[in-house]
DNA sequence: TAATAATTTTAGAAATATTCCAACAAAAAG
DNA sequence: CTTTTTGTTGGAATATTTCTAAAATTATTA
């Protein structure tokens, strides 16, 4: 764990959850000025091969990183690209009992309307 | 509905059902020799606006088409990167239950490890 | 139906995102 | 202390994606 990588890490822990690459560039060169994009890509993988932290793409496009490294679910507003975490619990009991398969791990991403975005459309 | 949509969408069809942008450039200009990639992105997208195809993204990195544009399931073999569709059924009555916000669509990826790849580790 | 306007599609160029790899640094072994 | 090994860095190369001006198509009007 180096020093960058460990700035890296951290502006993902004081964030909300959530960033993109270039955003977690910005907020990281603050720390450590000597920072460059082609390292925070490197320790992204890294951290994600190390299991710290997560990576999560959704269909529209976007590319984030999460803090929290293990399966959850994200919902994602259509509108504005609002994310939160969801927790709805044992959801794989059901592929394994149907597919024999194992689950290493999953993704699932649900396109939602935000209550705001949602107010709004009216 | 122009040729060279009507080319890439058929490309899709008669595929096993998941295609990377680059597979689709490749087997489109042996339909259409005057084929560039930026066509097919910029048809990729048309038809995904219009529902006909859906994008897939995997969180290590690979980008799909699906030729099935209604949400399902998606089993992704770690080692060999083998893409399979599943049919779980309704998955997403406990999201709406618990969080009353609406489900436009949903992704949903499980990492697993396919029958071949699972007998070579042993 | 011909002329023209509005819309859509195309694809080269530009921008952006991501990865590669040679140089560098830190740690471990001799 | 020197050498070897392992891991990190970041500039450059590559790959991916988008932008935009031109071309093609479709719709509108006379």
């Amino acid at each position: 764990m180096t020093v960058k990588r460990a700035a890296i890490l951290q502006v993902l822990r004081e964030s909300e959850g959530h960033l993109q690459p270039d955003e977690i560039y910005r907020r990281a060169k603050e720390k450590c000025p000597g920072m460059v994009l082609a390292t925070v890509y490197n320790n992204l993988h890294a951290l994600c091969e190390a299991g710290l932290i997560r990576r999560i793409r959704t269909a529209d496009g976007a590319d984030y990183y999460d803090k929290t490294p293990t399966s959850h679910e994200h919902a994602v507003c259509s509108e504005c690209g609002m994310m939160l975490d969801l927790e709805l619990g044992d959801l794989m009991a059901q592929f394994s009992a149907k597919t024999k398969l194992p689950v290493l791990s999953y993704d699932l991403i649900v396109h939602t309307l935000c209550p705001t975005c949602h107010n709004h459309k009216t």
